[in-house]
DNA sequence: TTTGAGAATTAGGTTGGTCTAAAAATAATT
DNA sequence: AATTATTTTTAGACCAACCTAATTCTCAAA
């Protein structure tokens, strides 16, 4: 079966809203991700429940479908491959990739990505960091590593904290990280093991090795 | 001014059928290339008419504008970049592009058309042999060589005869030689000058001196 | 347990691109 | 020149994806 762009978008944004079908979306929500009306979404959800990529029950909330899940991950799939291209191979910055890839993941051929896969050397992560499903959906979800343990000058993403007490948390708040956040470690040392980064290539930071110990990366 | 992408398709349409703009177009020819019908194409024209790509006079037929001809010449070249990039970088064989490179000619980016072209090394031909117009819209249109001034295992396309008189023209359809046909050099005899061509991978012709030297071919 | 507030859905309309069937304009033939 | 044939355009409909406005549903608070 063939999905429009608008229902593989639709499709996308549910996935990554419910956090892979786990979470429960609103209506609302999809709206506002997809920068539509509310009516515009409950008009689409009827039609991805015909197509039997979401499971729809009016005013109860929706959940996808294995189908669905399969759709969704080859769109991120396609998504992913084509940062990866336009930055390895056509020297893109990492945000200016977003608004093309957008366009090039709704190309429908298989045998286009297969190649693509292949030419970029099957990568694993894009340049986010955000791991690429294999062609079946399988992710592989990168080991995450703590602040403390990272080198010099390498890069990743602030993932989860390990203690998440609300005194780390204000803590980090106030000294600008978040989850979410990339960082690149600048400089560490060695005396104390404490550590300074660099959190989305503006704000520079000053941690204690405790603190970073609890603060968990992806690395990129 | 933004096109959509079936106006996009209509133009380059037209700019095909019309060679350039030289020749006319009827409503039925284009309703044929694209596959709609001439209600459909009707209705177009009158769009087209409107965002000025086109003169349209109902009846009487249709003039590609300057600015109509820039916006098929960029489709164009994208279409012919992205096929330089399915078959040199990705593998293709030359015949795989053409759908493919339907969708990708779409996709709007001047950025991304600018560092292909860069990736690819400012290609001046697709692997059809046919330009790729600059950014301009400029074409460098490929020196054409007598079919008998060939080396064997060249390849190219027969673009033109230089005697067309219809016994001329009879005796090409009937060996099935013909103005587009790609062909390849087989075998040249030193002896008279005469030569085996392979016409369209499948056909073997056999042809004097006097008669390749009337068939142009432009070469890939 | 009734009642609002807020969320979600339906009703009805718009736009782009297509269609079929009918009408109009042009071209061809007698 | 008149009639017929062909091409082209218009009229009216449909579908996908959106919108606004009105309605319906749910859920929490009074």
């Amino acid at each position: 079966m063939e999905l429009t762009v608008a229902e593989e978008n639709y499709l996308k944004a549910i996935y990554h809203l419910s956090d892979g079908g786990k979470k429960s979306v609103s209506t609302n929500d999809i709206a506002s991700e997809m920068k539509t009306k509310p009516a515009s979404v409950s008009d689409m959800l009827r039609k991805l429940g015909e197509k039997e990529v979401i499971e729809y029950r009016k005013y109860y909330g929706l959940q996808i479908t294995d189908s669905g899940k399969r759709y969704a991950l080859q769109t991120i799939r396609k998504h992913r491959l084509w940062e990866v291209f336009l930055v390895d191979k056509l020297n893109f910055a990492w945000d200016e990739v977003h608004e093309v890839a957008e366009q090039l993941e709704h190309i429908q051929s298989p045998l286009l990505i297969q190649r693509l896969d292949a030419f970029l050397n099957y990568p694993k992560f894009d340049p986010h960091g955000d791991p690429i499903p294999d062609e079946f959906g399988d992710v592989r979800s990168r080991p995450r590593v703590q602040l403390n343990e990272m080198e010099i000058n390498q890069t990743g993403q602030i993932v989860a904290v390990e203690d998440s007490s609300a005194a780390f948390l204000r803590y980090l708040d106030k000294v600008g990280a978040y989850i979410g956040a990339r960082i690149k470690v600048l400089d560490k040392v060695e005396f104390d093991g404490s550590i300074e980064i660099l959190v989305d290539q503006k704000k520079t930071i000053f941690m204690s090795k405790d603190v970073a110990s609890n603060i968990l990366i992806i690395q990129s």
